[in-house]
DNA sequence: GTCTATAGGAAGATAGAC
DNA sequence: GTCTATCTTCCTATAGAC
């Protein structure tokens, strides 16, 4: 059990998120996480003895998790689907800050050391976001394959767009991606 | 002038390229950037008095140029529109290696002191990109507006496309953007 | 469970011989 | 222009007190 000053579980992992997210996995030393967290570095060391590599694997794991419980689930009501796609986009929104945040995958797939450790948790991430908005897609009637190659597209236009708006220094191309998104999704064009 | 076993300057940047391209900013270590270059550490420092800054603002001044003279202007001729959008299929598919090799726009932009040094290059060769390809999709009597937003979904499309290749370990969603490219770009649904 | 202190090594960068 | 040798700083990681 923590004492008194002991920064919580969840505000650790999410201060470690931020730092990952923000400067990458070889930008994030330990004295940067450990100021973020206002965790001494031999703190850090107990709660993961793996050291940065155990931090960022849980953080991936979390990751998925929310995701799954604040993305993927909400989406499965049996809400109206341009609600539940309004539903989507609000969230996305929201998860990158109107654009102004890289996301976690793209920023931990560029670990120098990438071969293993991180590769399986990103991978079964992405296919996990590409398989809700799969679903969403083809709830209308549209066959599976349509609905699939729709997904994969609105996943690379998301991602795209926060690599345009970083080098770009501009939210714009996120949002016009967030506008364009229902239709994307719904094929109405 | 360099001695018999110097290594060229277009082989030295394009080593530095590599490495930038393949581990990121904070990932390409002077050692790695040694033994990929054959130079050692003060050899480098002799050429590059600002260090690894130095190298990889000029390895972007190089990109920069590279595809001003390589894809840029090269769909600029007066050749059938559709002969053009098949070399510019070509050569993307070239220079991202069919989808196996990540961008070093997007590498780079993951600097973990990114503000400054790299931001303006980053963000020129983007825009040169887009216009690049607007050109194309105006062409053929579309509108300025709607050619430029078709440009700028394709550039979002193709980093997306590479970073997810990249984060599922697949090649396919790279292959996947590539056949769909021309139908995006001009718009013949 | 958190801390101070430190080990041991790799990082970026420089000096000076050739 | 390239090298070997070195400097300083910062890194990851550990030891041990509280």
């Amino acid at each position: 059990m923590g004492r008194r000053s002991s920064i919580g579980e969840g505000e650790l992992i999410e201060a470690l998120s931020r730092v990952f997210r923000d400067t990458g996995y070889d930008g994030a030393t330990l004295s940067i996480l450990s100021e973020e967290t206002g965790l001494q570095r031999a703190s850090l060391y107990h709660r993961f003895p793996g050291g940065k590599e155990q931090m960022a694997k849980e953080v991936l794991a979390v990751t998925e998790s929310w995701l799954t419980e604040n993305l993927f689930d909400p989406l499965k009501t049996d809400a109206p689907i341009d609600e539940r796609v309004q539903l989507l986009v609000q969230k996305l929104d929201a998860l990158y800050s109107g654009g102004k945040q890289a996301c976690i995958l793209n920023m931990l797939s560029s670990a120098s050391d990438y071969e293993g450790p991180f590769a399986c948790a990103i991978k079964r991430i992405f296919e996990a976001l590409i398989e809700a908005l799969s679903q969403l897609a083809t709830e209308q009637g549209t066959a599976k394959a349509v609905g699939q190659a729709r997904a994969e597209r609105v996943v690379m236009l998301l991602h795209g767009s926060l690599v345009l708006s970083r080098g770009t220094g501009s939210q714009k191309p996120f949002e016009r991606f967030l506008e364009a998104l229902p239709e994307e999704l719904l094929g109405r064009h």
